[in-house]
DNA sequence: TATACGTGGCG
DNA sequence: TCGCCAAGTAT
């Protein structure tokens, strides 16, 4: 480590162009509420800063309190969060909250051990909420934080790896600086936004590029080591738009894993090697589908049966798809390709995780970008001939 | 420890 | 089009 005058010229390199070119305008920086600064962390996670403003924004309006947090309608909450991706997020938030109403009396804890406690807060939003609210000289150590010192180290540890965060915390606990913990975080993570940032960074322009020693013995481009990450598995899918006069057949997806709990139109996903065992056939909608057309109808029929068999809808005019697109999570891809039909009646008795709703309630319901995606497909279609979509 | 979990932007 | 990236956490 370096001795401690070339620690404190750090600091005060990296501080005096914090205050000078630091992004001070973020509305989570007005003030040290750690409230403010619990919400915008935990909508940073993953997510870029310009994405965040607008939904940060408009969150503390609706939520302008922990107590209002905890005691918000799911529903709210969650249509609070549409767009913006990891909705664990928005759930762990809102438990936290209550966490902090039963245990703490609603007061937001000021000790790194009881924060890291809460759901949904980690090492990294531990240190951050503790040195940028609480003025401790905790580490925070993020994506930022790793590439900044991976260069300024030569540091070659894959920092894909969640044991990797470990070493930088070690670090960040010797070099923070102890009158200012939360400026100093937040200062590192300003570099490596743009100065530092992960291409074309420009250490030339770095406050503090004597001490960059990646940048010293012009190694920059080894630094940081980030093992590559798989790409998203493909998947093949329809996307069924049932719809009877104003209703549209919703379905609610399971309380765990994708996109839970959220209503989409029925998404099917093709399945190879699921046997119908009284036909001794295979379900293979998608091919089948793909090639169908007013001369070859095998393919749409399979996908009616199916529809009457698994949601339980009788839809007659089936039509052939109507669009299709990609959209690409973290993990997996889905190949959606969309069908619109007109259901021959309302069936009176669906699986509880089905209903129909009006497209005039659709504004009230939290739509992931898939469902977003597939209505915008209908809405054009429709827009030809029906001056009302 | 490795994997699941969203979305949008950029080269 | 595609791969990579962005203020990570839960399990």
């Amino acid at each position: 480590m370096w001795p401690e005058e070339k620690i404190t010229a750090f600091r005060k390199a990296l501080l005096d162009w914090y205050d000078a070119e630091g992004r001070s305008h973020l509305p989570w920086r007005e003030n040290n509420d750690p409230y403010r600064i619990w919400v915008s962390e935990i909508m940073l996670q993953q997510t870029r800063v310009i994405t965040v403003i607008p939904y940060f924004n408009h969150f503390m309006m609706l939520f302008p309190s922990i107590k209002a947090l905890a005691e918000a309608d799911e529903e709210i909450l969650l249509k609070a969060w549409e767009g913006l991706g990891y909705y664990s997020r928005v759930r762990n938030l809102q438990k936290a909250a209550q966490q902090i109403m039963k245990e703490y009396d609603g007061v937001f804890p000021n000790d790194p051990a009881e924060i890291i406690k809460l759901k949904g807060i980690g090492p990294y939003t531990a240190g951050a909420i503790s040195s940028m609210a609480f003025n401790l000289p905790e580490p925070a150590v993020d994506g930022n934080v790793m590439r900044v010192f991976s260069r300024v180290f030569e540091i070659g540890e894959d920092i894909a790896k969640p044991a990797t965060r470990k070493i930088f915390e070690l670090l960040v606990r010797i070099l923070v600086d102890p009158e200012r913990p939360g400026d100093f975080n937040q200062a590192i993570m300003d570099l490596g936004t743009d100065i530092c940032a992960p291409s074309n960074p420009r250490p030339e322009e770095s406050p503090i590029k004597e001490f960059n020693a990646a940048y010293q013995n012009g190694t920059m481009h080894l630094y940081p080591f980030k093992s590559k990450a798989k790409r998203p598995v493909p998947k093949t899918m329809q996307g069924i738009v049932i719809q009877k006069g104003d209703q549209f057949l919703l379905e609610q997806r399971p309380q765990d894993g994708l996109l839970a709990n959220f209503w989409t139109f029925p998404i099917i996903e093709e399945d190879w090697g699921k046997w119908d065992k009284a036909k001794k056939e295979p379900i293979q909608l998608n091919f089948l589908v793909a090639e169908s057309s007013p001369t070859n109808r095998k393919g749409i029929e399979q996908l009616q049966k199916t529809v009457r068999e698994n949601l339980r809808v009788d839809a007659d005019d089936f039509q052939p798809a109507v669009g299709s697109f990609s959209h690409v999570f973290s993990h997996r891809k889905w190949n959606i390709t969309v069908h619109h039909v007109q259901a021959a009646k309302l069936t009176k008795e669906l699986p509880e995780n089905m209903k129909w709703v009006s497209r005039f309630d659709f504004p009230e319901y939290a739509f992931a970008v898939p469902q977003q995606k597939m209505w915008e497909i209908i809405r054009k279609q429709n827009r030809n001939f029906l001056q009302s979509f």
